[in-house]
DNA sequence: ACAATGGGATTATGCGCATTATTAGCGGGT
DNA sequence: ACCCGCTAATAATGCGCATAATCCCATTGT
C-alpha cells in the first residue's frame, strides 16, 4: 500500500477550505444548498492539480458513492481451458465499452461452483456490493437468484433475453426469433419443403426464440414441423435420412462438424444431400474450415451495449445517454452468414440441382 | 444496493458481544493480546451462521485490511477485436488460479490509454489500491513506472521476465534462453550449418533473451550467427535466400505464414528447402494449418503461477505456500513442439536429402 | 490484606469520502 | 435594533471494519 496517499483532507488544508468543499468541488453536486463560490472553485481545482490527488475508489465505494467499477459475473468459467471459448467474444465487447466510458472490470471469480457451474450464493452476492453494478452472463442461471437480486434494487444487466415478471429485468439479448424465422425462410425460399430442426427443446429463452422462429416461418408456408433431439451424432444423422430432409436448422448445441462426419458415413454429403443452417456460433470448438449457412450472434456488440445499459442504469460517470442506452430490453439483430452449406434441394426426380446460394447482404458487427 | 446488508454490528448484537469480537473471530488473529474464549467464539460464529452475515470487502479495504480482490494490469487491450487474442490464454490460467484460491479479478481497463498503450498514471495507479495486489502484463511497459510501483510496497507481479536493480521486481516468465537454445541445438544437431535468427533485435527481455540462447548454441558448435530484420516478408524471404540459410528461427513477431508465401514465391519451400522454428507463438493471427516445429509459451502456466505468486505476495487468504510460491523470479520452461517443419538440411553437393528437389524459377516481386 | 498477574473482552479510533445539518456574514426592509 | 433572506462555507456524522488501548475481574503470590 502507498505510503499515505494523498487525501482530499490533504487538498483541503492546501487550498485552506474544509474537506468536505473539497468533495463537493469534486463531485459538482451541492445536494443541501451548499454553494461553493467561483473563486474557492479554483483554488481547489489548483490545490488538486498540485497535490496530484485522486480519489480513493473504496472510501468513495464506502461512503455511498459510485467507484466506477463494474461487475461481471460469469455462471460458467469465464476463459473454459482447452479452447473452447464462449463468453470470449463477449469480454471482447465489454472491455471495449469499459475503456471508452472508463470503467474498471471486476470478474467475480471467487463465487462458489456447485455442479460446475457458479451460484451466487448470499454471502457470493454481498460481494456485488463492491462494484457500482453487476453484468450477469451464462446459460444455467438460478431464476430464484436473479428475483432476490432483483428486489435488493442493485442495477444489473443481462447478457441475453430473460423473461421476469413485469419485466423489470434488463437485458441485452440478441433476436433469435427474427434470425432463426429468416434462416428457415432462406431455406423455404430456395425450395425446401422438409426442413428440420436439430437441437434441444427446452423452455430456456434462446431455445424457445429459436423455436417459436422456426414454427412461424413453416406456419406461414405450410410446412410441417419436424424435430429431432441431438442426443447423439449418430442418431441425429440417422433420423435426417429417414425423414428425408433436405435442410435442417442447427442449434448451437449441436456441433456441425461432428454431425457432418456422421451424415456421410450415411451417404449423406453437405450441402448437395441437405443443406445445413447454424441457428448462431456452435458452442462446442474453433471455428474449423466449413464456411456454415446461417447466423452468428454479435456477441461482440451485445457486449458493448450491455456494459453501456448497466452504465446507465448504474449512474456510473461517463454513462452516455443516447439512444443505445436507453431502453431497458435490447434485443440485437443476428448477422446473416451466406456461407456455403444451403443450396437448393434436389429435385424431386432425384437430380442433383446446385443453385449455389444467392450472395446475401453480409453486414459486419462492429 | 442492497437494503442494510448484515454487518458485524448486528451479529455482535446477537450474539451478545461487542463488534470487535466478531471482527476477531472473524479474522482469527489476535494482534495486541487479545483472547477470545472458545465459548464466545462458537457463539459469534453460531450468529454469524443464523444472520448470515458475510464481510463488507469495501469496508475491509478501506480499514486496512485485505479483500481478496487481485487486479490485472494489461498494457495493452486485454481483448482485442479481431482475432487476434494474445492475452486471452494468460487470462484463462489467471482466472482458473483465481477460482482456486478463491479471489475475484479486477480488470484496470478504465486506465488512460497514451498511444495505443495503457499508462500507469498517478491517478491510474491510486485506483490499483483497491486490490490486494496487481498482476501487470504487456509488452510496452514503462520502466519508470515500475521503478515508481516498486517504491511504494505494493505487491504486484510481472508476467514475463523483467530484470530490476536488485532484483526486486517479482515476476513469472518462461525461459526463452533454454528454449531458443535447444531449438537451435535441434536444428544444428539435424546437420544444419547456416541457421538464421529472423527477429527484431530489441533489448527487451523476451528479444534478448532469445538472442542470447541463439547466440549461445552457435558459440558452442563454432557456427556463425546471423540475423535479419523482418521489416518486410518479401526482403525477408530474399536474405534468406541470398545467405542460403538452411534454417531460421522466427521470433513471435514475425508472421510465419506470411514469410512461407513470400518464400515460395522465390523457389523456397518449407521445410524441403528451409527448416522454420518458432520461437513461441507467433502474435499475428489465429493459429493456421500448418504444425509448426519449435516451442510455445506455457501461457495458461504462466498465468496461474503468477496469480499464485502474487496471492502470496498480496497475503490473500488461501495462498498456498507451497514451493511453487516461494520464488519470487520464476522462469517456466517452454513446451518444445515437434511439428513438421524442421528436417535434415539438403546434402552439401545440392543434391535433395529428403524429396527431390524441383529447379524453382526465382521470382521477384520488391 | 493487597499488589501483581493474566485471561477475556470492550471502548475508542481512524481509514477517506459523501452528505446532512448548521453556522457565519451581510445587506436591506420595517 | 431586529428579523429576514441570501450566499458561502464548515462541522458533524456515518459507511463497516481492523486494531490499539483500555478495562474488568478472578486468581495467585507474599
Amino acid at each position: 500500500m502507498p505510503r499515505h496517499r494523498v487525501t482530499q483532507t490533504d487538498v483541503a488544508a492546501l487550498a485552506g477550505v474544509s474537506q468536505a468543499t473539497v468533495s463537493f468541488v469534486l463531485s459538482g453536486r451541492t445536494p443541501s444548498g451548499v454553494r461553493i463560490s467561483e473563486e474557492t472553485r479554483q483554488r481547489v481545482l489548483d490545490a488538486i492539480r498540485i497535490t496530484g490527488y485522486s480519489v480513493n475508489p473504496v472510501a468513495q465505494r464506502l461512503a455511498g458513492g459510485h467507484n466506477q467499477i463494474l461487475g461481471v459475473f460469469t455462471y460458467e468459467t469465464t476463459f473454459p481451458r482447452g479452447g473452447r471459448d464462449f463468453y470470449g467474444p463477449f469480454l471482447v465487447g465489454i472491455e471495449h465499452a469499459a475503456e471508452q466510458i472508463g470503467v474498471d472490470l471486476l470478474l467475480f471469480t471467487s463465487a462458489r461452483v456447485v455442479e460446475g457451474s457458479r451460484r451466487l450464493t448470499r454471502s457470493g452476492w454481498q460481494r456485488l456490493g463492491i462494484a457500482d453494478g453487476c453484468l450477469l452472463l451464462g446459460q444455467h442461471e438460478e431464476r430464484a437468484e436473479l428475483q432476490h437480486l432483483l428486489d435488493t434494487n442493485y442495477p444489473f444487466v443481462f447478457l441475453g433475453r430473460r423473461e421476469s415478471e413485469g419485466g423489470r429485468l434488463p437485458y441485452v439479448g440478441a433476436d433469435y426469433l427474427a434470425a432463426t424465422k429468416r434462416a428457415t425462410e432462406r431455406a423455404a425460399d430456395l425450395g425446401h419443403r422438409r426442413i428440420g430442426y436439430v437441437g434441444p427443446t427446452g423452455s430456456d429463452e434462446p431455445t424457445s426464440d429459436r423455436l417459436s422462429g422456426y414454427r412461424a416461418l413453416m406456419a406461414e408456408r405450410g410446412l410441417p414441423t419436424q424435430f429431432i433431439d441431438p442426443a447423439d451424432p449418430g442418431q441425429t444423422a440417422s433420423e435426417i435420412a429417414e425423414r428425408q430432409l433436405s435442410a435442417v436448422l442447427l442449434a448451437p448445441e449441436v456441433d456441425p462438424d461432428e454431425l457432418c462426419r456422421a451424415l456421410a458415413g450415411r451417404g449423406i454429403s453437405v450441402p448437395d444431400d441437405l443443406s445445413v443452417l447454424l441457428l448462431g456460433q456452435p458452442h462446442h470448438r474453433l471455428p474449423g474450415p466449413t464456411l456454415w449457412s446461417g447466423f452468428t450472434i454479435p456477441r461482440e456488440q451485445m457486449g458493448a451495449r450491455a456494459l453501456l445499459l448497466l452504465s446507465r442504469l448504474a449512474g456510473t460517470a461517463g454513462a452516455r445517454e443516447d439512444e443505445s442506452t436507453t431502453d431497458l430490453h435490447q434485443l440485437l439483430e443476428c448477422t446473416e452468414v451466406a456461407g456455403e452449406t444451403l443450396t437448393a434441394p434436389r429435385a424431386p426426380d432425384g437430380s442433383a440441382n446446385r443453385l449455389p446460394a444467392a450472395p446475401e447482404q453480409e453486414r459486419n458487427n462492429a
